[in-house]
DNA sequence: TGATCGATTTTGGTATGACAAAAATTAGAC
DNA sequence: GTCTAATTTTTGTCATACCAAAATCGATCA
């Protein structure tokens, strides 16, 4: 666990990090503020260019700025997407070895048997009339794979948009990202779309009859389909 | 140098870090393994010492491998605990803006609230003893409420066990460290801590009942008086 | 023989200077 | 005022050097 006690007396760069990572925070810098030049950095922090290359690229890595790659570092404010657009690396590694597709999956079933569940209790007007019209739009899109493949994870993303919690959202695109490869290679034919269409016609409807027993119902034998049709395709996951 | 390197218009240490991705993801440097010294690098893939440090600095910030200050850097096998580690840095700037901890707090509570119905529907013998045995341990703890903490952290955590998925003990010590300093700071009476261990065997015995409405109740009451006592303690989160 | 302690070598952390290439800026032409 | 070319900044990279801490080795001693 913690193997930061040392602070004092260490590298040079991890001040000079938790310099910037404050006037960040105190909106010193503010967001899309461009850091000074480097050689800047040295002359008023008193350090080599080399510390204040290594201060910068940590930040870029944790997220703080963005750094393309001859342009000036970028202050971005941290949002819950950052967050995980970080660990994406990590996740990659993850994603390859046996079973973490699963895990992953998983915990997205979980996960979204809480929204649907939460939906069916607490969805509003809105909500519902959002859910409507991505459902349609889904509906209209069977025939076309491509855009049955948008139209599907829309559908579901205005699930995770449902509970106003600014980290669902984020996680779903996180989702989205990861398994996309997957999905994406998959053959999709006109009547598995529309087989798909009719769970999530139904998971809309047993929401619209705020009943979260069966919404869980639905959106659980949607999503067991949904990975028979990922296993089936690849094997060995 | 002839090696055919595609010169990339990118930056150089990209290049590396991929090789070292690669070499890590094939095996050929196994978990436990040091990274060479870096003029060894510097030797091999013909570049300065300058790419090389930047290279394994980021290697580190993605958690592929482990480099305290003044030793070589050990590779890891990134697991779903340094996932959530290197997001980090970024969880503690959202902890601090508004509404930073009730957004996760809500999002725990989501979750947990689809462990409780999972464990109800599914726990087995032995993950039903290891709840009893972990609120036994509770309730021997009321009077000394830093050992109360310990084991309340640690009753939830069983629950995180049961879906045999080894993202969600990850998620929760995650969350057990990021909610940590607004935990650890609050006042813990005893009797708080028996209504707290009231409340957690109500869930225990929900489950043992197997029924699940009543536990997501029984976690929805313990839950929101636990925020209540945040957020008396903490004025404006 | 084996363990301990000290000297030597290795290695990471930092500083400095230099240079090419790309970006940012300015000057100039229209 | 706008577009373009020349100039200046700035980043990316390299090379070298030095210091301090770690790793290694070796001699001493029980």
């Amino acid at each position: 666990m913690g193997t930061q006690k040392d602070i004092s007396r260490k590298r040079a760069a991890d001040h000079l990090i938790a310099v910037f990572e404050d006037q960040i925070r105190s909106g010193a810098l503010a967001e899309g503020d461009m850091l000074p030049p480097e050689r800047e950095i040295v002359q008023t922090h008193g350090v080599s260019r080399t510390v204040v290359r290594e201060a910068v690229l940590a930040l870029s890595n944790k997220g703080l700025v963005q750094a393309r790659p001859r342009y000036r570092p970028v202050v971005v404010k941290p949002g819950f997407d950052t967050a995980l657009t970080v660990v994406e690396s990590v996740v990659g590694q993850l994603l390859e070895q046996p079973g973490g597709v699963r895990n992953l999956f998983d915990l997205r079933i979980m996960m979204e048997i809480a929204l649907v569940r939460e939906a069916a209790l607490k969805a509003t007007k809105d909500d519902i009339q959002r859910m409507k019209v991505a459902l349609e739009a889904n509906e209209d899109a069977i025939e076309n794979s491509q855009e049955f493949f948008r139209t599907d994870t829309e559908f579901h993303g205005v699930l995770f948009e449902i509970p106003q919690n600014p980290v669902l959202p984020a996680v779903h695109r996180a989702y989205s990202t990861w398994l996309f490869p997957q999905w994406s290679q998959m053959p999709r034919m006109p009547q598995r779309n529309r087989r798909n269409f009719e769970a999530h016609k139904r998971v809309y409807e047993a929401i619209l009859h705020r009943d979260p027993d069966l919404a869980e119902i639905a959106l659980r034998e949607h999503l067991a389909a949904a990975w028979e049709q990922v296993s089936a395709t690849f094997k060995g996951l």
